[in-house]
DNA sequence: GATGAATGAGGATTCATTCAT
DNA sequence: TATGAATGAATCCTCATTCAT
C-alpha cells in the first residue's frame, strides 16, 4: 500500500482515498515484509519497475519527449497498468524525484557534506561537488528531471519539487558555511549556487576521463572563488 | 542573396539546378540581388514573418515541444508555406540562430565588450554581461535555443550551431584577457564561462525589477571571481 | 499465439520483453494458446476486421493509393486502433498475404492439382487455372497484392513474400511435371509461368462471363502449349 | 506550338484556345523550325524537358507515386511552369505514351516486324520480341506507363491510351499472320499477346545479362508455341 | 490488480493545383 | 511565359489517457 499510495497522494488529489497516516512508518522500510501486506508488495515492485523504467526511458529521450507507452513497454508492462500507479507522467517524474531525494538524503546525510561548521569553504565545497557528482553518475536521471525547463519560470511540477528540495537542502548547507549573509542574499546566494552546480554537472556529464577530472576541478574553482569573500572573515 | 535566399541555397539542394549561368556573379553579392529577386520579396517577408512567430512558440512552448503546425499558425499560413521555406523546425530554429549571431555581431561588434587588452577584467566582465543580458531580454527566444539539450551531449543541430558560435566569440574574449592561459585550459574555461553565463541568465530572467539586478550582480561576481586568478600576473 | 498475436511477434519485436518464462513453453502451441489470450478475443476479432477492411481498400484503390486512414476508416475504427496491431501498410499486406497463402494451402492442398506424377499435363494445367482463377475469385484482393512493382525489380516486402511462397508451389509443382528439366531452367519457367498466370488473371478478371471462359481458356492453352514441348518424353 | 497545344488539346479541353487547325501540318515536323514560331520553340523545348523528367521520375518512383513537382524539379523549372503545359500528371504521361507510340511507329514501322505475309511465325515473333525489349530498354518509361492498372479494369488514362494503340498494332500484325482466326478470337488473342509481352518483359528488365537472354529466349519460346497452332494450316 | 484495446486529436510532412507578380 | 508563393486537405504515425474485461 504504502509506496503506491504515497505516490499518488504526495502531489496529486486524484487518490485520496489511501491511508496518508501511515507515511512516517512506512519511511522505515527494511521490516516492511513482515506486515500481511502481501498485494501490497507486488504494487511495490510494479512501481519500482515503472519508476526504474521511466528513469531508463527519461534518460534516452529527455522527459518532454518520454512517453508513457514507452515507460510501460520499456518496464513490460501495459500502459493500463502504468497508470493504475501513476495519473499521469507528471506524477512519475514527481515520484522519481521524491525518491532520488530521499535517496540523495540516506547516503549522504542531511548535508552534502561535512557539518562541522569549522570545516573550511574549501574542503566543503570539495566534498559536495564530489558527492553531488558521484550522486549524479549513479542516477543520470536526475540530470533528466533536473534540466532546466524549456521556458524560463515556467517549470515542471517535478522539476519543481526537485529544485525547492535541493535549495532547501543547500541553503541549509550555505547557511552553516556563510553565517554571516543575511536571509535575502542567501537565498539568491542559493538559486546561485545550484544554476552553478548544473551548469558544471551538465559539462561534467558530457566529457570522460581526464577531461572530465578537469572540469569536476573548474566547477569546485567556480564556488569556491564565488563563495570565500562570502564567507572570509572581513578581517 | 539576402537572408530569405540563403536559407534555401544554404539548406537544401533542391532547386540546384536553377540559373546555373549567374552563379559566378551571384558571389559579387551587389548584382546578384537585383535579377531573381523581385518576387522573394514576398517570400523573404514570409520568412521573417515565420522566423517571428517561431521565436514565439519557441518561447512560449520550449522548442521541444513547439510544432511547425503552431508556427505556421502563428504567422498566419497553411502548414504547406511553411515547409516552402524551411524542410522542418530544426532548419527554422537553425536560422533564427544564425540570425541572432548576426544580429547581435552587429549590434555588439565581434566582441562582446571593449577590446582594449588594458580593460581591467572586472570592466569587461560587467560589458561582456550587460550585453548579453540586453541581448536576451531584446530577443528571448535566444534562451530557448539556447536551452541546453534534453539529453546530456545529445544537442539539436540547431542549439549545437549557435553554442559553438558562441563559444568562439567568447573564446576570442577570453584569450585577450586571460593571454597566459595554455590553449587547451583555455577551451575548458570558455566552456565553463559560457555555462555560468547561462545558468545566470536563466536566473536573471526569472526575476523582475531589484532582484533581477541582484542576480547580474551575482552573476557578474561568479564571473570575475572565476577568472580573476586566472588573469591576475602572478607577480 | 494465435493469428493476432502472430501479427505483433512476428514481425515487430516491441513487445520482445513479454511474458520471458513461457517462451518456451508457448513453442508447444497447444497449451500457450490458453492463458494470455482471453483479452484478446477482441484483438483477433479487429484484426480480422481491420485485414477485410484493408483487403477491400486494396481492391479499390490498388495497394500503393490505399491509406492507412482509409482502412481504418473502412474497418469503423479509429487510426490509432490499426496502429496497435500493425506497424504500417507494409505489414497489413504480408499479414493478408500470409492468411491467403495460408488459406490456399488448407483449401487446395500443397500443390495446385492432383499430385498423381502420371496426370497427364494438360489435365494439371487445366486443374491449377481453375484453381487459381477460382480462388482469385473468392479474393479479387490477391490480384491487387501480387501486382508486380510499379518499378521493375523493386517490390515492395509484401508483393516479395507472396511472390516467392507462390514461386515454390508453382516450381515444386512443375517438377513433377517436367522431371527433366535441369534445375537452373525450372527456375526460369517458374517465373515465366507465374507471370503468364498473373498475365492471365487480369485478363479474366477484367472480364465476365462468356468472354472470362474464353480469357481461361487461352490461360490454358497459353500454359500447355508452353510447357508440353519441355515435359514431352523425347521418344 | 504544335506540341505544347497537341499537349493539352488531345485529351483536355481546359486549353482550347490555341490553333488546333495546324495539327496535321504540325506531323510534318522536320521542316517547322521555318515559320516565325519564336517563343513557341521555347515552349517544345520546355516539354521535351519536361517529359524528359517525367519520364525519369516515372521510371524511379513509379506513376503512381510520382508527383508534379518532383517532375517540375527534375526538369529544373517551377511548379507553375509545369501547370503551363500540362493540365495535370495524367496529361503528361499521356503526352509521353503519344510520343512513345509516335517513336515507336517511326523507328520499327507500322508493324513490329518484317511485313511480309509470308515471313515464317517464328521468324516474325523473334523480330517483334526484339524490337519490344530494344524500345524498352532505350524507353524504360515505357514500362512504368503501360505497367497494369493497381485495380482490374479501372486503368488510367495514359495507360488505357497506350494499351489501345499498342492492341491496334498488335491486331494488325497479328491478323496478317493469323489469317484464318475469326475477328472476335483475334482480338482476344491479341490482349492474350500484350498480356504475355508484359510479362515477359517485367522479366527481362529484372535480370541482366545471360539470364535476361534466356528470359528473352522463354518469350519468344511462350508466344510462338501460343500462336503456332493458330498459324499453322490445319494440312 | 492487470491487461490490452480503443480513442481521436495532434504531430510532421507532401502534394496537386492555383495565383499574383 | 515563368516564377515561386500559397493553399489545405491528406498522408502516416504517435500519444496520453480511458475502459471493458
Amino acid at each position: 500500500m504504502r509506496a503506491g499510495a504515497r505516490v499518488c497522494q504526495s502531489r496529486s488529489e486524484t487518490w485520496g482515498s489511501r491511508v496518508p497516516e501511515n507515511t512516517e512508518k512506512a519511511e522505515s522500510e527494511p521490516k516492511a515484509d513482515t506486515r500481511p501486506r502481501r498485494r501490497q508488495a507486488r504494487g511495490e515492485r510494479r512501481i519500482a519497475q515503472l519508476l526504474e523504467a521511466a528513469a531508463s526511458v527519461f534518460c534516452s529521450s529527455g522527459y518532454t519527449a518520454a512517453s508513457t507507452n514507452a515507460i510501460a513497454r520499456e518496464a513490460g508492462v501495459s500502459p493500463g497498468t502504468l497508470y493504475q500507479f501513476f495519473p499521469n507522467k507528471e506524477a512519475i517524474a514527481i515520484e522519481l524525484g521524491d525518491r532520488l531525494m530521499h535517496e540523495m538524503r540516506e547516503t549522504y546525510g542531511e548535508a552534502l557534506g561535512p557539518v562541522d561548521p569549522a570545516t573550511p569553504l574549501e574542503e566543503a565545497v570539495e566534498a559536495a561537488v564530489d558527492r553531488f557528482i558521484d550522486f549524479n553518475c549513479r542516477h543520470p536521471v536526475f540530470f533528466a528531471l533536473m534540466h532546466g525547463p524549456d521556458i524560463p519560470g515556467r517549470m515542471a511540477e517535478a522539476h519543481e519539487a526537485l529544485h525547492t528540495t535541493l535549495l532547501e537542502r543547500i541553503q541549509t548547507r550555505l547557511a552553516s558555511v556563510l553565517p554571516d549573509v543575511p536571509a535575502a542574499d542567501l537565498a539568491r546566494i542559493t538559486e546561485v549556487c545550484l544554476g552553478l552546480y548544473m551548469a558544471g554537472l551538465e559539462l561534467v556529464l558530457t566529457h570522460e576521463g581526464a577531461e572530465r577530472e578537469a572540469y569536476v576541478r573548474e566547477l569546485k574553482n567556480v564556488l569556491v572563488r564565488y563563495l570565500a569573500p562570502l564567507a572570509a572573515p572581513p578581517a
